[in-house]
DNA sequence: CAGTATCCTGTCCGATACTG
DNA sequence: CAGTATCGGACAGGATACTG
């Protein structure tokens, strides 16, 4: 029953997983979210940032404001003339964009990263982590946090999670290739 | 000169956030992974799982072992058969996951989820955050941390944080819509 | 400046059929 | 069981042209 309904039937699906990868999915969704968290609100300065043709910007922002991520509202009437900025719901995604550039940084040295997240006072460079908020404890690639079924989960979904072996996550014997 | 190319080319752009979405931007890729860090290693488990095509299972395999975020290997040879592990480097993925299910399971009641991040001991839900390693003060939705230029920012990158206002992140007045 | 409309291409993906 | 090959549809996305 979502309207948009991406072209692999994500609606009938209940993974959390799906749910985010369904309002985040397109490649230019998630750049136009990380331009409004740079400060920039108007469809030029997306349309310049990014190098996107106006008419997907016209769809993919279209989308944002449907899904409730941005907020479009008029700054000037004369010509009436809209802005584009992030909703609560959109800023919530914030973590999500820093964990995803996060792992783009964590694959090259420090001198050769391009865009860092900096403390917006001292102007240090931070360092994204994912962390139990109640523990503290980082929930990195260790095997102490696995996924398993919720209170609301289908049949299916605890069937997915009915295996779980003595071994969580597999992995292979070296490094990578 | 990237082999794959996605649709848009993002082997020019240095933005790390598309370096990953290069990586993770397909569908099914997020799903796979998911499937992997549950445990999961073999093809048909990976199909039944995510109802997923054959073909396309394959492809996205092939992606995934080329990528070096999978390691495909033999586990019997009379009929040679594979399974597919996770290296170091797609392990490193899993706090992306965690965040996108997160944020995911974040618009939800705590009733409502189906999947859930728990302790693999106590079997207590977890909540995942995005913190810096270093203070560990979350990221959220707070202004206190900003993206900037890194090192290797092209003039391009600079550009773009060149106007670094006094509002980093322009919100809407109300909630949502 | 802030878009909308139209055409076109690439490709993601499912369906189906086939193989050792 | 673990795939490969092929077909076709849907749609993301680019390019271009047009509007107030």
């Amino acid at each position: 029953m979502v309207t948009v309904a991406s072209r692999i039937r994500l609606e009938d699906r209940e993974c959390p997983l799906s749910t985010t990868v369904e309002h985040v999915g397109e490649w230019w969704t998630l750049l136009i979210l990380h331009d409004a968290f740079d400060g920039y609100t108007r469809f030029d300065q997306f349309q310049e940032n990014l190098g996107i043709s106006s008419s997907m910007l016209t769809t993919r922002l279209k989308t944002l404001v449907t899904d409730g991520l941005l907020e479009r509202r008029p700054y000037q009437t004369n010509p009436v003339r809209h802005e584009y900025v992030l909703t609560d719901l959109g800023r919530s995604l914030r973590p999500v964009i820093v964990a995803l550039a996060a792992w783009g940084n964590s694959r090259l040295e420090p001198h050769e990263r391009s865009m860092i997240l900096v403390d917006a006072e001292s102007g240090e460079e931070v360092q994204p982590v994912v962390v139990d908020a109640r523990t503290g404890r980082r929930l990195d690639d260790s095997h102490a946090y696995v996924f398993a079924a919720g209170p609301a989960a289908s049949d299916a979904m605890r069937g997915r999670y009915a295996h779980r072996r003595p071994v969580p996550v597999p992995v292979a014997p070296t490094a990578g290739t």
